[in-house]
DNA sequence: CGCATTTGACCGGCGC
DNA sequence: GCGCCGGTCAAATGCG
């Protein structure tokens, strides 16, 4: 009898897969039937072939005399046979038993909730301060940018009276100079009243808006064709007709980027209200107005580049009356940070600027791409975050960085420091400005470094105002490796 | 039905 | 003064 259930069972095991399904069906019935099958094995056992279409029967008529044999088959699934008697007692301690499991498994199930719980807190908490972080640093760079233009008002004045004992010395530098403040030229328009619907706005967003004027005044600079509004004079002329701008002219922010989506998420909700036909692009220009708050004056133009349809430039103009949610946040700051950067730039004509606009970023491993549109009415950084990450597919940091603040190799030289920046697919902006940041614990402290260097190699404040053409202020020790890939259009 | 989008009309700046 | 162009408005339309 042993033997012939080993042999059996052999047997059983060399089934192909397709008697195996056969076989579960024929268990299947054995189960529903097996009393009766019970009853018939024996004598098929005593007669039975040694061919292999009786294998599958004579295995499972093995399993049945095993099952006589112990007198029970434990299935798994409790189908023990008990006497009425026995079966409301052991109903019970099943019911019993379930509870139990089932109270197991609440207990665990609360446990994980409270640590996840406790982690999402901890999360929240890690953002907080993450994000009062940036504000507190950006708020100090804001109180030293209008220290800053303080002074420049206050050298200003003191080159004006300068000026007027000896006549124009050094037109180049006072060109120069004319380009390079635009705080005092910006803060006369505001504290003599001009008409500006962003009058009411903080000081802060005075100091980015108020970057049209000095660019105007620049580009007054840089423009040699009299115009109706173009004074030919240097000096307070420029002002002037700084001052003559149109009050919607304000600084703009555009991104480049690369998205299939119709425009970038930035944390933001915009109701479309327009669509026009640019010219010199088949693509029209979709015109956006932020609807987070009654009376928000933040429009953006979203538009894809003619040369290359897949990237999607959104330019930004005016600033949010109301609080951003965290996401956006980060965008407007990143977006008036690098407004910041032209606002303390310093170039001294057309061809410095183009060097000396990434010059005056200063530091060894940053540089930007600088380049001048005099048909462009308003003066514009574009943050351009299209250019293939070939670098940055060396960072051992798997982040894709639109805005490498920091990690560039040592040996990277400036110029290949402009192609910095990653080829998103993903259209998320923000995403990936949280993620770059987020991802490294030392941002804080590389952009505490970022807005010094920044103050430092700024007009006045770095000491190398007024030089012409490119040169190299000594970056920041903290902050050896910053560089943000952006240009400035005029 | 309310909201968002579409789209043609309109307006103002600018160059000729 | 006229036309071009960018930007905005608002009625019409679409959609959930």
């Amino acid at each position: 009898m042993e033997r012939r259930r080993e042999t059996a069972l052999l047997l059983f095991e060399e089934k192909n897969e397709h008697a195996h399904a056969r076989t579960i069906q024929e268990l299947d019935l054995f189960s529903q039937n097996h009393h009766r099958r019970d009853e018939a094995t024996i004598g098929v056992d005593t007669a039975s072939p040694k061919g292999n279409q009786l294998g599958l029967k004579e295995a499972r008529d093995s399993l049945v005399l095993h099952h006589h044999e112990t007198g029970s088959i434990n299935t798994g699934l409790n189908l023990l046979t008990f006497n009425s008697s026995q079966i409301s007692g052991q109903a019970a301690v099943l019911i019993q038993d379930k509870e139990i499991k089932s109270n197991n498994k609440l207990i665990n199930a609360q446990i994980e909730l409270n640590r996840v719980t406790e982690e999402n807190q901890r999360l929240k908490s890690m953002v907080d301060q993450m994000s009062k972080s940036y504000t507190a640093l950006y708020a100090q760079l804001l109180q030293v940018t209008r220290q800053q233009q303080r002074d420049q008002l206050i050298h200003h004045q003191q080159q004006q009276n300068e000026k007027s004992s000896s006549v124009a010395d050094h037109p180049a530098e006072l060109l120069a100079h004319q380009f390079m403040e635009p705080g005092p030229t910006g803060f006369r328009k505001t504290n003599n009243g001009v008409e500006d619907d962003e009058a009411e706005q903080s000081s802060t967003d005075r100091a980015i808006i108020n970057i049209p004027s000095a660019a105007a005044a620049a580009d007054n600079n840089r423009n040699p064709k009299p115009t109706r509004e173009r004074s030919t004079s240097c000096t307070d002329a420029d002002a002037t007709a700084a001052e003559q701008q149109p009050p919607g002219r304000k600084a703009r922010v555009s991104v480049r980027a690369r998205s299939d989506a119709p425009t970038i998420s930035d944390g933001c909700q915009w109701r479309k209200y327009g669509q026009k036909m640019a010219k010199g692009n088949p693509c029209p220009r979709a015109y956006y107005r932020c609807t987070m708050a009654i009376g928000c004056s933040v429009r953006k133009q979203v538009q894809r580049c003619a040369e290359d349809k897949a990237i999607l430039v959104t330019t930004y103009e005016g600033h949010h009356n109301h609080p951003l949610p965290p996401a956006a946040t980060l965008m407007a700051n990143t977006t008036s940070a690098a407004a910041s950067m032209l606002l303390t730039g310093s170039t001294t004509s057309t061809d410095s600027l183009v060097a000396g606009a990434g010059a005056q970023l200063q530091y060894p491993y940053v540089s930007t791409m600088a380049t001048l549109s005099a048909s462009a009415p308003f003066p514009t950084i574009t943050l351009d975050l299209t250019q293939p990450g070939s670098l940055l597919q060396q960072r051992p940091h798997p982040l894709q960085l639109p805005l490498p603040l920091y990690g560039l190799p040592q040996n990277l030289p400036p110029a290949d420091a402009l192609r910095i920046g990653a080829r998103q697919a993903a259209p998320s902006v923000v995403e990936t400005v949280t993620a770059a940041i987020t991802g490294d614990p030392n941002f804080t402290a590389a952009l505490a470094a970022a807005i010094t260097s920044i103050v430092e190699a700024s007009p006045r404040g770095g000491g190398n105002a007024g030089s012409s053409g490119p040169h190299v202020v000594p970056g920041s020790p903290q902050f050896p490796k910053s560089c943000t890939a952006f240009s400035i259009n005029y």
